[in-house]
DNA sequence: ATAATGCGTAACTATACGGTTACACGAAAT
DNA sequence: ATTTCGTGTAACCGTATAGTTACGCATTAT
């Protein structure tokens, strides 16, 4: 099977993440596929709510739909997600080297530290 | 210097990256400190709305602030990120393994294709 | 002392978001 | 044929969000 290369939105991505409920929906998907109906009964809100949480969720390309009589599977599909992990690629760089700007920047402060601060 | 374990709010991160200019301010900082007005200025919109990005990434505590006269330094804290990294840790194996839970669900699927399935 | 600079906040506005109830519709059961 | 089931969408509502302009307040310059 040929392997095509698809890029996602990391802008829909980033924004799908950012609903907690949207997470949960993926968390459970990641143990295996559930039916609309299975997942929505597992959240204290309408399933309404969470069917559009799904669309979402779809057009992120996040989870995928499949129709099987009057049910309809959804299954994670976690591809969108390298473009989240390329983004957060940058920034591991800093606490692996267990040295964040923070502390580089306070260090190079307190290297012209004589104009005398504010003790506020 | 002793180091203390903290830990952030996995929530206000995710939150935080939902928007396009914050991730870029955050992108700016990855580079280095950067007063305010400066940032600001590397934007299309105005500076109170950069300003406001500045308080929401400071309470996510992605940003700090260190004061310098009447300039305010903004350098990036890269450590709440790890909340979304340790998420994230949990579908990097489906791609890593190669075998997203989509081909699992359709080889499974696949497995018991015997109930003649619409073609639509 | 006065003006200019740098930056945050308040007030306001339009739009996006997330939730709810009511409804539509195909598939399965009776 | 009719009812029930599973699920998506429409309409509506209150709150959050992101932008703007006006303003306030230190700090630095004149």
């Amino acid at each position: 099977m040929r392997s095509r290369k698809v890029t996602y939105s990391r802008e829909a991505a980033f924004h799908a993440l950012a609903d907690p409920t949207r997470r949960a929906v993926l968390d459970m998907l990641r143990r295996g596929s559930h039916p609309a109906g299975q997942i929505a009964r597992t959240f204290p809100i309408s399933r309404p709510a969470i069917s559009r949480h799904l669309r979402l969720l779809r057009r992120a390309h996040l989870v995928q739909e499949r129709r099987e009589g009057r049910r309809r599977w959804y299954y994670l599909n976690p591809e969108p997600l390298k473009e989240v992990d390329s983004w957060l690629e940058h920034y591991r760089v800093f606490w692996q080297a267990n040295l964040t700007s923070l502390k580089a920047f306070v260090e190079a402060e307190h290297a012209h530290e004589t104009k005398g601060g504010k003790t506020h």
